[in-house]
DNA sequence: TCAAAATGACATGTATAATGTCATTATGAA
DNA sequence: TTCATAATGACATTATACATGTCATTTTGA
C-alpha cells in the first residue's frame, strides 16, 4: 500500500520534473546558437532536414507534430539564411522539398556535435544502466499519459 | 567509447521527451478539470494553496518561478472564483493572504486525488525502483544543466 | 524619519503556436 | 479525360502563457 502511494508520489515529481527540464534544455540549445545566425526554430528544421533527409513542409510539419502553416513559416525562414534551399520534388510539383546545402548540413552537424558533447559532461557520472532505466519509464510513461488523458473522469 | 555516445544519445533521447511528456501531463490536467470550472492556472493556485498553506501573490510567484505580475492575474482569476479568500496578513498590512475557503479545499483534494489515482494506473508495471532510478536521472540532468547552460561554447 | 523596497493595478510586448481562409495546383477515381 | 477532392503555400487573425515596464501607494527597516 505504501508502495503504492510513494510510486505514485514519485511519478507525479518525475512527471512535472519535464517542465524545468524542457525549459533547461531550451536554454542550453540557445546558448549554443549564440554566434550563429540561427534561432530554435530554424534549428529544428535544420535538424528535421539532417537527420530524416530532403523532405517538403508538410512532411516536417507532421515530424514535428506542429501545424504546417507554421512550420512554413519556420522553413521561409531557414530558406532565407540559405542553409538550405529548394529542390523540384518529383512527388508533388508544387511542393518543394527542402534539402541542407552544404553550409547547412556543415553548420547543423557541428552544432548537434556541440549538444553532444554536453550530454557526454551532463552524463558523467550517471550510468548507462541508469540512463537507459530512465528513458524506458519516461517513454512508458509519456505513452501512457498520452492515452489516458480522456479517459481520466 | 560506444558507451559514452550510447549515454549521450539516450541521454539526448530522454532530454527530449520532456516535452511531449509535459504536452501529455497538461492533457491530463485539462481533461481533469472538464465539469470544474477551473483553469490549468487557477488549478495551479489553489494547488500552491493546499500544498504550502496561506500565502500572499508575491509568495506564490516566488514558488512558481514566475512574475508577480501574471501570477497576480491567476489569483485575482481565482479569488472570483470563491474557492480562495483573502485574509489579513499580520506580516504586510497591504498584502493580503491567500487561502482556500472549505470549498477550495474540497475541491483541489479531489483533483489531486484523482491525478493522483492516474498516476497509480500509469506506474501500474513499472518497479518502484526503476521509477526512483528515473527520478534521480531527470533531477540530476535538469540540475546540471541549468549549471552548464552558458559553458557550453 | 526617510530612502528603498514591496505590492497591486494596469498597459504593452513577445514567442510559439493554432485556426481560418483563399487561390492555386495536383491527384486520383470514374 | 474529366472532375471532384485534397494538398499546398500564402496570408490574416486569434490564442495562450507568459515577460516587461510603469505608476501610485504603502510598507519597511536602517
Amino acid at each position: 500500500m505504501y508502495n503504492v502511494i510513494m510510486k505514485a508520489e514519485q511519478l507525479h515529481q518525475l512527471i512535472w520534473m519535464s517542465r524545468p527540464l524542457m525549459q533547461a534544455a531550451e536554454a542550453c540549445v540557445e546558448a549554443g546558437l549564440v554566434g550563429t545566425n540561427l534561432t530554435v526554430r530554424m534549428r529544428a528544421v535544420l535538424e528535421m532536414l539532417d537527420k530524416y533527409g530532403e523532405q517538403t513542409v508538410p512532411e516536417i510539419a507532421a515530424r514535428l507534430e506542429i501545424k504546417r502553416q507554421y512550420v512554413q513559416i519556420m522553413c521561409n525562414e531557414t530558406l532565407a539564411s540559405g542553409l538550405v534551399e529548394q529542390r523540384p520534388n518529383p512527388r508533388h510539383k508544387r511542393s518543394p522539398v527542402l534539402a541542407l546545402t552544404d553550409h547547412g548540413r556543415t553548420l547543423i552537424e557541428e552544432i548537434i556535435s556541440n549538444e553532444m558533447k554536453l550530454m557526454e559532461r551532463v552524463g558523467a557520472n550517471l550510468s548507462g544502466e541508469n540512463i537507459s532505466t530512465a528513458l524506458e519509464v519516461v517513454l512508458t510513461v509519456a505513452d501512457r499519459l498520452k492515452t489516458q488523458a480522456g479517459e481520466s473522469e
